[in-house]
RNA sequence: GCUCCUAUCGUCUAGAGGCCUAGGACGGAGCCCUCUCAAGGCUUAAACCCGGGUUCGAAUCCCGGUAGGAGCGCCA
């Protein structure tokens, strides 16, 4: 049995249910899957849980399409798709209805649901007590005419399941505690632990990760998978993600899709970064690049307990990311939150030489957006504290000075601002702030930006000049 | 209630019986640098849930508490 594992090629998939958007905790697991099968060279599959026809849509499939996309996790197939799936659930019903591995049950839910009545007034675990299960001597009631009876499958009364969990090591559950789970409803449908029992089966997964909140699930989908005659699966099961509180993630209470991350400015690579640190480690390195994901993550190092979502490190690792990727790797993202705030990223200097100034000062890409606006669009006035500070009479005769010095400044480029604007202050006796911040005022709109030279040389001529000139009015005023 | 899981600085974690005077990172505090904001450099505070064992020796192994969490659907 090992042997065989260690052989055979490493499979996993995502399973996620489109009853939502991709949540944080799902694009761990997900994560986490591709890449282990990536580090084994082995296979990473999406496949749609779709079969809650009630609650399934097509949006939230898209958006867990979307945000996988976003992220980068590209399936190696084609998504399986569970509703597509159904005659093959229903021949596997059949056949082990025919093998006597599973049989109809005619209970109502209301006989259902007073049976679990009294066992919890009983202070007992509800659990179907089996009255429609066939045994050797055993008369079972008679068939309610008019009902469409459910199958459930025929679980071993006596024995233990053991996992041995990647992730949470060796865990044994009594057969004894588990009952007859329903596999098919009564309109002839197939369950969830049912649909991926066959699943991973019929797809050839070699290991199960998920949520450890399928934990109690997993002896349940054992004994079906033994019942069939298959092979089991390795499983890891991923603790969950909470909020920064400790408080479990829910829609009321913090959970936001992976796409919302984009909107506060993550960029993809940083978020992966980060995700893939809260559970996973590897010694004492924070920052890894896709490739060292690929080749280093496993899960003897994974967590096993509960890990909280640290906003303010997520920001850092973001940061780190922008500070140190390759510019042109950041313009698309860049390009989309200028767009945004609606910026023609058209009207202004090159988006890589804006970022190469503006990333070490911006741990978002939304704070990038905001604070390179006035290099692409009209100022909206001046910040009032700002510009309480820094204009007055005599920087507006500064400036103006300046302007007239930097109208005939032959070359506009960065050292040539730089020599004129250092020079400008030195020849004035001033430090090199007396002038630095009335110019942040009067071009940028609030006294914070890159080094001025740079600003300035980002600006342009034409409008580093209208921009001054229009300060020295103001202050006339 | 029953079953299962978890437990190291505020947070993410290192730690596989002696290398632990418990390490790193985020965040915090302080200092330096500085044209702003940052970035960077240095310094600093801060943790093994509790109680029993096992052992020459336990953050690490075992047991018991405690606390948190998950599951117990014709949901996934």
């Amino acid at each position: 049995m090992f042997a065989a594992s260690k052989i055979m090629p490493v499979v996993t998939r995502f399973a996620p249910s489109p009853t939502g958007y991709l949540h944080i905790g799902g694009a761990r697991t997900a994560l986490f899957s591709y890449l282990y099968a990536k580090r084994h060279n082995g296979k990473y599959l999406l496949r749609i849980e779709d079969t809650d026809l009630e609650r399934s849509t097509d949006a939230a499939v898209k958006a867990i399409f979307e945000g996988l996309d976003w992220l980068g996790i590209p399936s190696d197939i084609e998504p399986v798709f569970q509703t597509q799936r159904f005659d093959r659930y229903k021949a596997v019903i059949e056949q082990m209805l025919e093998d006597g591995t599973a049989y109809h049950c005619y209970c109502s839910r209301e006989e259902l649901d007073a049976m679990r009545a009294e066992q919890q007034a009983r202070k007992e675990k509800p659990r179907y007590d089996g009255r429609w299960r066939p045994e050797s001597g055993k008369l079972l009631p008679e068939r309610p005419a008019g009902v469409a009876p459910v199958v459930r499958f025929k679980n071993p009364l006596q024995g233990e399941v053991v996992i041995n969990d990647l992730i949470k090591g060796r865990i044994v559950f009594a057969n004894e505690e588990l009952d007859d789970l329903i596999i098919a409803r009564g309109d002839g449908t197939p369950t969830y632990n049912f649909c991926v029992v066959v699943d991973d089966w019929d797809m050839g997964v070699t290991h199960v990760v998920r949520g450890d909140d399928h934990v109690n699930n997993t002896p349940r989908q054992i004994n079906i998978l033994k019942a069939l005659g298959a092979t089991l699966p390795e499983y890891a099961h991923v603790s969950m993600i909470l909020g920064g509180d400790g408080q479990k993630l829910s829609k009321r209470h913090g959970a936001l899709g992976v796409m919302e991350y984009r909107a506060m400015g993550f960029l993809p690579e940083a978020l992966l970064n980060y995700l893939v640190r809260l559970g996973w480690s590897h010694g004492d390195q924070e920052l890894f690049t896709r490739e060292e994901m690929m080749t280093k993550f496993d899960f003897d190092h994974v967590s096993a307990s509960p890990a909280r979502f640290d906003m303010e490190k997520a920001w850092w690792v973001n940061h780190q990311y922008l500070k140190s990727v390759d510019p042109l790797l950041v313009v698309a993202e860049f390009d989309w939150h200028l767009r945004r705030i609606g910026v023609e990223p058209e009207n202004g200097p090159a988006l890589t030489a804006v970022i190469e100034q503006q990333r070490e000062r911006c741990r978002s890409l939304v704070e990038m957006a905001e604070k390179s606006k006035f290099l692409f669009a009209d100022l909206d006035g001046y910040n009032e504290k700002d510009a309480a500070k820094h204009f007055n009479a005599d920087s507006a005769v500064l400036l103006n000075e300046l302007r007239a010095q930097l109208e005939a400044l032959p070359e506009w480029t960065a050292p040539a601002l730089h020599v004129a604007v250092n020079g400008f202050a030195e020849g004035k006796g001033l430090g090199l702030g007396k002038i630095a911040q009335p110019i942040r005022v009067a071009v940028v709109g609030m006294a914070i930006s890159p080094p001025i030279d740079q600003t300035l040389f980002l600006l342009g001529r034409n409008r580093t000049l209208a921009r001054l000139a229009a300060a020295v009015a103001f202050v006339g005023q």
